[in-house]
DNA sequence: GCCAACGTTGGC
DNA sequence: GCCAACGTTGGC
């Protein structure tokens, strides 16, 4: 099994919104970045767990925990000219863009702000806080994991 | 809203 | 294949 953090931005998609799904689980969209791409469809599993974060807000950081909850299928959103993530090039035959479902296994209490993250010594490797680091998907260790679970959880 | 750091695109 | 121009990300 594997461990991931995925960003979104609070006011387009937040925790909040996907704590509010009917079914329980949502569509990861919208990702047009290759390197991203790649985790998804050819790294994440049904069970992988990944870290709910926060971008590009007041206060980014990491809000909760999310199953992967499908293999990665086709972005069908790249196909539909009126949506936002619309691409040409990605086409039916031969799609570009892959997503997965997620579920919310859990919103923490208190959330573990971008700033905690950099004070933390040992989350000094995470690909989170590399300097320059814009993607959207990342792997996280097991030992990253289980630091920040302590954390939220206050050991 | 600013802007630095990236990734992508396209002319050559 | 180079690289300038452009668009996007995301912290601040």
């Amino acid at each position: 099994m594997k461990y991931w953090l995925m960003k979104s931005e609070p006011d387009v998609y937040s925790i909040e919104h996907l704590a509010a799904e009917i079914k329980g689980t949502a569509y990861w969209d919208g990702i047009r970045n290759y390197q991203a791409r790649n985790f998804i469809r050819d790294d994440m599993k049904v069970g992988d767990l990944a870290f709910f974060y926060h971008s590009n807000c007041a206060e980014p950081g990491i809000v909760g925990v999310m199953e992967i909850a499908s293999a990665a299928y086709p972005d069908y959103t790249a196909f539909d000219p009126k949506e936002k993530y619309f691409d040409s090039k990605s086409e039916k035959t031969n799609p570009r863009w892959f997503m997965v479902d997620v579920k919310l296994r859990r919103k923490f209490r208190i959330s573990l702000s971008l700033k905690d993250i950099r004070l933390e010594k040992k989350l000094s490797k995470m690909k989170l806080v590399q300097p320059g680091n814009r993607l959207s998907i990342s792997p996280v260790t097991k030992i990253e994991w289980d630091h920040i679970m302590a954390m939220v959880d206050g050991d």
